[in-house]
DNA sequence: CATATTGTTGTAAGCGCTTACAATAGATTT
DNA sequence: AAATCTATTGTAAGCGCTTACAACAATATG
């Protein structure tokens, strides 16, 4: 390995260093040039430059972050990327960081609070610039160690009014609701939900409240074995619609808690022969680029999802710079009605 | 903001150094047991741990990044993760580095390798241990970039043998092939391609280099106009067929790039009267969850995406750890044939 | 023209770890 | 028991930047 210790040596990465011995000014005003620092003259400025393209100088990442506490990237805690909804956000997340000139550091954690409080203990030790968190369920530890590091942070997904939670996103109840209300409108007294499990899952349980609101308040409430909760999946959804199928009184309408889930409905049903929406409707929540396409075209609510990418890095960033910005901000999930609802059959 | 002050004060974080003090041994004693070094006693251990415990020490990653050259995160370059199958491999690929107590930088870079350079010298620049790419094609000075760091990499997704890019992946063209000899044993003699754009995709290239050899093996080449390329998307799909409709001679077989645009084009000829696979045969590419329960449920080639993603984590620690590793890993791509194909029509 | 003010640059002290090397203690050999 | 070797621990010099502060120059003010 003789050979590969000469190389080392010889590859003597330039310094911040050299490029001021080159530029024959002091290593202060080096650092002033890179971090475009007030106060600098023209003329300095111009042979730092001429310096740095000369030697082909890259200023290295971790000595600045440790000189200067910042390491120029925020970390993400997400349940899975697994999800198209989610990875669609991720994407325009760090699309948007990129022009704030910010990396992103991705965590996930399967829906798992603890594993999610591991993760934010590892991005906090990493010496991330600021956190963006999914939802407001999470371990009460977990806001203790933000707040003892006063590591700028912001939710996102869920927006209910939280005083401990500042985040962007929007109302998962009320389009729910709204949705229910929907199929009530069309004579549905019979409804039934197919549910994300809603442990450590606020977005899931708001739906279904909004669901369960509409319901009551229409003075058909949702009994229990008329909720069904199961994992994210299409065969998932597919198997729920068949334990709805072996109830009594089967319902005239499903009211899923996402879309992959309403895909498997609609293909279970349509498997077994039943006509959408004519025997039966079905809704979605999110809004997949699929959900149009479905025949028939699915009745859902459409998450925000690059909305909320873009926002969220807007508002860490202002955040991570001392702008102080709303609490809370509240984006359209609007009800996007297709044919995969219409009027209860009349048996 | 003088009581903002004076809580900074107060809350100096602990340092190595105090815990240094706190077990009475050396600041490199501490060091080593956080390491996990070896030549350390359990006396000494117990005693470090214990004043870990008592002080609440949390090490700060930056300072160790400087001082030992390793950050603990490793850079992924991807397209986009606005496709689920790149979003499945990431969300494995970071559950996999997760073990190896690694963490993960994303950067996307829609395609234009000119952006995935820019994204891999900032990734380099924050200094991440490695580097994962999608494919072999990049720009030169992307590979003189990495081995002039002597940075540790992988490729992923297509894996042709290459002296330049190590990689783990598959092959990209023999499923292609295989899929229209599948066409073409079935009688399909007119057939067309509705592929990915090519620019900087070599796995499109090859998929569509697999159709055209089969193709031309038998007899019956692809024309030009027969051969549409269109960008990512379900809407992008359905026109592209659209177009393949307004050819002299319609193509009695469709081969996709990948599934989404299969999804769009058994979509626009379902909506276009046609029976698929009566009339109509369409094939896939990357066996999506939804592929299966399309109807009629779609002939694919099934991408290991979350093997690839393992592997890939499992390879590329071992490259950071000086293990050497095989330079390519073919994982099986293999064909899944579903009811989307058929005999082709008798006209 | 002296003085205050503002703008520009340099000096040098860290940032909080890791690790080469030195020192010491303990075990083993002769 | 002296000599040798090995396992353990400590000392201190960095890692490559940023930035508080000082110094000085240029400009504005009275």
């Amino acid at each position: 390995m003789e050979a590969r210790d000469v190389m080392n040596k010889e590859m003597q990465r330039t310094l911040l260093e050299d490029v001021a011995r080159e530029a024959e000014v002091s290593t202060a005003s080096v650092s002033r040039v890179l971090n475009r620092a007030p106060h600098v003259s023209k003329r300095l400025r111009e042979r730092v430059e001429a310096a740095i393209d000369r030697l082909g100088y890259v200023p290295d990442g971790t000595a600045r972050a440790l000189a200067s506490r910042r390491i120029g990237a925020i970390g993400a805690l997400v349940p899975t990327l697994d999800n198209p909804i989610f990875s669609a956000m991720i994407d325009s997340l760090e699309r948007r960081l990129k022009r704030h000139d910010c990396r992103l550091l991705i965590a996930t954690y399967r829906y798992d609070l603890d594993d999610e409080l591991q993760a934010l203990r590892t991005l906090i030790q990493q010496g991330v610039d600021g956190v963006v968190l999914v939802g407001h369920d999470h371990r009460p530890a977990a806001l203790t160690l933000l707040q003892r590091r006063q590591l700028p942070f912001l939710t996102c997904w869920h927006a209910e009014d939280d005083p401990d939670w500042p985040g962007i996103g929007f109302d998962n109840t009320a389009p729910a609701r709204h949705l229910a209300e929907h199929l009530l409108m069309l004579g549905h007294r019979r409804l039934a939900v197919v549910s994300a499990p809603t442990d450590g899952n606020d977005r899931a349980r708001a739906r279904l409240e909004g669901f369960r609101q509409a319901a009551e308040a229409a003075g058909c409430p949702l009994p229990p074995e008329r909720i069904v909760k199961v994992d994210y999946g299409i065969a998932e959804g597919a198997e729920a619609f068949e334990s709805l199928m072996g109830l009594d009184r089967r319902p005239t309408a499903i009211l899923c808690g996402n879309d992959t889930l309403a895909f498997g409905v609609m293909l279970a049903a349509q498997r077994a022969g039943l006509q959408v929406p004519r025997e039966i409707s079905i809704t979605g929540f999110d809004d997949l680029p699929q959900a149009r396409f479905m025949s028939p075209p699915l009745t859902t609510v459409a998450v925000p999802a690059g909305e909320i990418g873009r926002q969220v890095a807007d508002g860490l960033i202002a955040r991570i710079d001392g702008v102080t910005t709303p609490h809370r901000r509240l984006l359209d999930a609007p009800l996007v009605l297709r044919e995969s609802t219409g009027p209860a059959p009349t048996d």
